[in-house]
DNA sequence: GTCGATACGTAC
DNA sequence: GACGTACGTATCGACG
């Protein structure tokens, strides 16, 4: 049978343009729209149809205009953003080989109603693409809808009945009944689907319900009686005419082959790499057996999972040349499959390959050793001979690779000297993208949640603790039971992942743009890591411990015996129960606590204190910092390489650990010592960028607040401008404490601080910080109310979103206890501006290392610190490096403000700065 | 010996 | 109760 798919391109330009963030190219063009349609025209190619059309909107009066004048009346102009996509989208259009077809007197709706009744008289499977509900009046057998931004699909009377609650030959009534505020057809007065759906039910049609309209009780009958003269109209307006003049029939409809040079030089104009990778990568994928099926959303239980999905696996151990070749024949045949590393260590920059496990099809995997050593292990397949078989299946950029937490295996793989080209999907960041806030991202989590499935602990096998044994050692039938099985819960996760995310246009648009892309861009920035000067480090330790043991005599003599400062418990007991002084602050526990804020407080009426705080300031900087670094400095390399998480922080943050690279101190001078041990080799420079107040910018741009954006288009300093507006000065005027108030104000609203804090932070009466907050609203009116209706959404939604669309859920926002609604409603109010600085820093990322790819031997990404990107660089290439990156940085979002990158070059990092 | 909870402090 | 997001170190008590 031939299939025709017919596109209402206007309703999902409008319909991405108002769902997707406000995207725009390296130019500063607007992109966000073009994104949207582009993939959802990719996703239409793959299922191959016969015959298409793309539809749109001609301008002018059509001829429901004439019927109505008020028709559309209050509809606001087309936005510029939106208008500037017009021309760009069509010439992609036109590219991808779709006939556009555009008619005047008559809107796009009734273009595709002819054309899709005309197709379905001649036995052609007809699909409407569309996210406008109107048309399933026209769903009958042989014409069925879908919407691929939101999955839904509707191809049955039944579909349509579960939907709408009518049949789709009552679908005109209804829509006559409830009006369309957007066309500015008023409907009967507090008619909504609901009530519309009850009276078509009981009285069978519009006729029926107008004949009865009499009987309709309560003062929504008196608006039924009151709109009655205005329904046949409606009905009018809202019928999809199906009986247009074209100029020719479906079957000249036919699809043009690509013009795969037009689509290069546009996608890479616009910044789609995905779509870029797709179209270099060979052959587009074949996907005809599973296209067309289930585009609906997976089920959340368990219970009512596909049995495919949880049924047992059988896992095959592969030890022979005829089994290996017969699982390689299987991957090339495979679109995509899933793959997993064992390994005997889990720091990936240093583990040895001991096996790895395939799956492609759920069920059906295969664990093959390579590495195992014990006594009675069997023979295994050479490793080098067969990783060199693996290779081209792995670099192919056409085969999309998958994982759980594939960074890792990149490096493992990696440092084998294969690569792995197009890992194309997560199941962490899969989970992570669609759950953040509200449940863990490890595969045995997502397995229990997704598939109901218990699956084989890595203790199970390998024990853990003292106990544990390497995986080298664990017998090659466990290992096959446990590695196998991995791959093929991946797999599984991701059946039932990928189409929830697909569903959703926006978290579509944070985990193919900005997470999967980073994937291999984080990677490469670990395995480059950081060059520390140990001596240095030495020398300060060195220097730390006498100064510490200074501070300790100095407590001994004020004791009068030895006192052990490295415990909290002791010292509490110490300063509050033995020397009577007063106990001002406590800890969550409720015990009298003896941290810094405690100390300083009674450091006026004791030596004590002073001396506490003192050995502390040392003790940290030599426990964590100057006695651990060289600990971490990898014997292969000699150098540090940090982990990144990046699904690290639940509002889309990166972290950092093994050693945390992200904390190192900067704010006092002692501390700031420790960067000049992260250095350049000879003959090469640190080059470190960062975003200045990206969070406050981003607060400026959500809010729409005209003082803020005006501060920050004049480019002043931001806390010398609060300052100016709350204490009412002029900009010089501003004191030195004035500012650093306003400081404390800008930083505490940001992240949901009351007055109570604010008072605290300053050493202020409360009234009087109250003051301030109040006096600062009155300045910025648009950011209380940003505040206020991040608040509203996050207790109505639950969740909270990003400018690029990423949720944060909040799970205690509605159930929790006051205490923990309050602090749900300071995260609510945070995320938006941390994790949109989050998405930004990633966006730049993977732009910063795309341009790098070019100029790997010159410069090398080193380190991101949340608002900083460090480079380590050749002497020769600071120039260029200075101006590219900060570029990048600047374009990787087009706010209301402009981002403003500073930076700076130097031998060691604290130079740099 | 190992593990988890608690307290504390570093960064953005 | 009162300022968001992380990670690491040290202590201390429970557990075996």
């Amino acid at each position: 049978m031939k299939r025709l798919v017919l596109i209402d391109g206007s309703s999902y330009l409008y319909r991405a343009f108002h769902a997707l963030p406000p995207l725009s190219n390296a130019a500063g063009e607007p992109t966000g729209a073009l994104f949207g349609v582009v993939n959802m025209l990719r996703a239409h190619l793959k299922e191959r149809p016969d015959f298409a059309a793309f539809v749109v909107d001609a301008p002018g009066k059509t001829f429901r205009d004439d019927l109505y004048p008020q028709y559309k009346a209050n509809r606001p102009p087309m936005p510029d953003d939106l208008r500037a996509q017009m021309q760009p989208m069509c010439e992609i259009v036109q590219a991808l080989g779709f006939p556009i077809l555009r008619m005047e007197g008559v809107e796009a709706d009734d273009v595709i109603g002819t054309l899709a009744l005309q197709a379905a008289a001649q036995g052609i499977d007809v699909t409407i693409s569309t996210g406008d509900k109107d048309f399933a009046q026209l769903v009958r057998p042989g014409v069925a809808l879908v919407n691929t931004m939101s999955g839904s699909r509707l191809d049955s009377d039944q579909t349509v009945f579960d939907k709408f609650g009518v049949h789709p030959n009552q679908v005109i009534d209804l829509l006559a009944l409830m009006g369309d505020a957007v066309d500015n057809v008023p409907g009967v007065e507090k008619c909504g689907p609901k009530t519309a759906a009850k009276w078509l039910a009981e009285y069978g049609s519009l006729d029926g319900v107008l004949a009865h309209a009499s009987e309709i009780k309560g003062k929504i009958g008196d608006n039924l009686r009151a709109a009655a003269e205005r329904l046949p109209l409606n009905r009018a307006l809202v019928t999809i005419k199906t009986d247009v003049e074209l100029g020719g029939g479906p079957e000249s409809l036919v699809l043009r082959e690509r013009d795969v040079d037009s689509l290069r030089t546009l996608f890479a104009r616009y910044g789609f790499n995905q779509a870029l990778k797709e179209l270099d990568g060979a052959a587009p994928a074949q996907a005809a057996g599973k296209a067309g099926g289930k585009v609906a959303a997976a089920p959340a239980a368990a219970a009512d999972l596909d049995p495919a999905l949880s049924a047992p696996g059988v896992y095959e151990t592969v030890l022979l040349p005829a089994q290996l070749e017969a699982w390689i024949e299987r991957l090339r045949a495979a679109d995509e499959f899933a793959f997993d590393c064992e390994t005997d260590n889990i720091d990936p920059m240093q583990a040895n390959l001991v096996g790895l496990s395939f799956c492609v099809e759920p069920g059906t995997a295969a664990y093959l050793p390579l590495g195992h050593d014990y006594p009675g292990a069997p023979e295994q397949l050479d490793r080098a001979q067969t990783l060199a078989a693996l290779a081209p299946l792995f670099a192919d950029p056409a085969k999309k690779k998958l994982g759980q937490h594939g960074k890792y295996d990149l490096h493992v793989l990696r440092r084998l000297g294969l690569k792995v080209g197009n890992y194309a999907d997560d199941t962490l960041l899969e989970s992570f993208v669609l759950t953040s806030g509200i449940s863990r991202h490890d595969l045995d989590s997502l397995a229990m949640r997704y598939l109901g499935y218990g699956t084989v602990k890595y203790e199970d096998v390998a024990g853990k603790g003292s106990k544990s044994i390497p995986f080298s050692a664990v017998s090659i039938e466990d290992a096959t039971r446990y590695a196998a099985e991995d791959a093929d819960v991946t797999l599984r996760v991701h059946r039932v992942l990928a189409p929830k995310l697909a569903a959703e246009a926006g978290l579509t648009f944070v985990y193919r743009e900005i997470e999967m892309p980073l994937v291999p861009v984080l990677e490469r920035v670990e395995a480059n890591g950081v060059m520390i000067d140990a001596n240095e480090l030495r020398r300060q330790s060195a220097d730390l411990s006498k100064r510490m043991l200074a501070a300790q005599q100095k407590a001994t003599e004020l004791v009068g015996r030895a006192v052990n400062l490295d415990s909290p418990k002791q010292l509490g007991a110490l300063l509050y129960d033995e020397l009577k002084l007063p106990a001002l602050v406590k800890t969550p526990s409720g015990q009298p606590s003896t941290n810094e804020e405690a100390l300083e407080a009674i450091a006026d009426q004791h030596e004590l204190p002073r001396t506490i705080l003192e050995y502390r300031a040392l003790a940290k900087l030599r426990s964590t910092y100057t006695d651990k670094l060289a600990d971490n400095v990898n014997p292969q390399t000699g150098r540090v390489h940090t982990s990144y998480h990046q699904a690290g922080a639940a509002t889309g943050r990166i972290a950092s650990s093994e050693p945390n690279l992200q904390n190192i101190p900067i704010r006092t001078e002692d501390g700031r010592r420790i960067r000049r041990a992260f250095v350049a080799p000879p003959g090469r420079k640190l080059v470190a960028c960062d975003y200045s107040q990206i969070e406050l910018r981003i607060m400026a741009h959500l809010s729409e607040d005209a003082g803020l954006l005006r501060a920050f288009e004049a480019g002043t300093d931001i806390h010398r401008a609060t300052a100016a507006e709350v204490f009412g000065r002029k900009l010089d005027e501003v004191t030195a404490n004035e500012r650093r108030a306003a400081k404390a104000i800008n930083f505490g609203l940001m992240y949901g601080m009351s007055a109570f804090g604010l008072a605290r932070q300053l050493s202020i009466p409360r009234g009087e910080a109250q003051d301030y907050i109040a006096l600062y609203f009155s300045r910025y009116p648009g950011v209380r109310d940003f505040m206020e209706r991040t608040r509203q959404q996050a207790r109505e939604q639950g969740y909270v979103e990003t400018v690029f669309g990423r949720r944060l859920h909040l799970d205690y926002i509605q159930k929790g206890t006051a205490a923990q609604r309050a602090s749900a409603e300071r995260a609510a109010i945070n995320a938006p501006m941390q994790g949109t600085a989050a998405d930004i820093i990633k966006r730049a990322m993977v732009s910063i290392d795309a341009w790098l790819a070019d100029h790997r031997d010159r410069a090398l990404m080193i380190l991101q610190v949340h608002d900083e990107l460090v480079f380590e660089t050749e002497a020769g290439f600071v120039d260029t490096l200075l101006a590219e990156a900060g570029k990048r940085m600047s374009a990787a979002a087009e706010l209301r403000v402009p981002l403003v990158v500073d930076s700076g070059v130097g031998d060691n990092w604290d130079e740099a700065h």
